[in-house]
DNA sequence: AACTTTGGCAACCGCTTCCCT
DNA sequence: AAGGGAAGCGGTTGCCAAAGT
């Protein structure tokens, strides 16, 4: 009976399997490790070519937002690889770690908390869906907990109120009439932000407009980006 | 400086599901 | 329809480095 490594993939081992898939493709995990020359299982092969040798994988540096999509689908009962399959580059077995390493503990102790969805008031109020797929399938377009984007990207003072109260605007129940719906669907300029009493900077003095628009569309797509198209102003000459 | 605790991550194991014959 | 092999999934373990005492 052929033994096989239970133990750290070595760097050469690595190269061998990369080297192969490179080579010859991904055809059959069982008899690749024999064609390849490793003494592993090929179990072992699929699970690191999957999990680390694989170009596509992200790693590290969740973020905000991809952690808030991960405590709301595992909320919702979503199976790891589905709440993988949301979060491009990410694996399931990453995402596992994550939950287990920092997510469960920190919804345990209150640092962060889940938020309720409003999928259904988001599909009912908006006339701008684009891209239905990701919300009919499982993912909820929640609303992340903005609070350490915004030290980075400071927002206006409903976006932080949002995460600072853990509620997310708009509230279920409300109208296209109340003002925190109103901030949430309409295109976000210079124009919309609202100055009440409680406001705050809306775009930080140093970075300006330019960074936000980035923020909002790779931080927030595609949550955000059905309801909200984002205008870019004129350059600030 | 030495020891212990904690956190993060890679990897394995067992079970389930899928797919082909 | 049934059986068997391959692939996928989730729980768990063990290692290691960093932080704490």
């Amino acid at each position: 009976m052929a033994s096989f490594k239970k133990c750290p993939w070595t760097r050469e081992e690595d190269m061998q399997l990369v080297n192969h898939i490179s080579k010859y493709g991904i055809w059959n995990w069982s008899q690749m490790p024999k064609h390849a020359g490793l003494s592993r299982t090929g179990k072992s092969c699929r699970l690191r070519w999957m999990n680390y040798l694989d170009p596509q994988v992200k790693r590290g540096n969740y973020s905000q937002v991809e952690d808030q999509i991960i405590i709301n689908m595992r909320h919702n009962g979503a199976g790891w690889s589905l709440i993988a399959e949301s979060l491009p580059g990410r694996t399931d077995n990453e995402i596992k770690n994550r939950w287990h390493s920092r997510l469960s503990k920190r919804l345990a102790n209150g640092t962060v908390q889940k938020m309720e969805p409003y999928r259904e008031q988001i599909i009912s109020e908006t006339d701008t869906m684009m891209n239905c797929d990701y919300l009919n399938d499982n993912v909820f377009p929640e609303a992340p907990n903005l609070e350490e984007a915004y030290e980075e990207y400071p927002l206006s003072s409903y976006m932080l109120g949002a995460s600072r109260n853990n509620t997310v605007p708009p509230t279920c129940g409300s109208t296209s009439a109340d003002p925190h719906i109103r901030f949430w669907r309409e295109p976000f300029s210079l124009d919309n932000v609202y100055d009440t009493d409680e406001c705050e900077t809306y775009v930080d003095p140093e970075f300006g407009l330019p960074k936000l628009q980035d923020w909002l569309r790779e931080s927030c797509y595609p949550y955000y980006y059905p309801c909200y198209e984002i205008l870019v102003p004129n350059p600030i000459s």
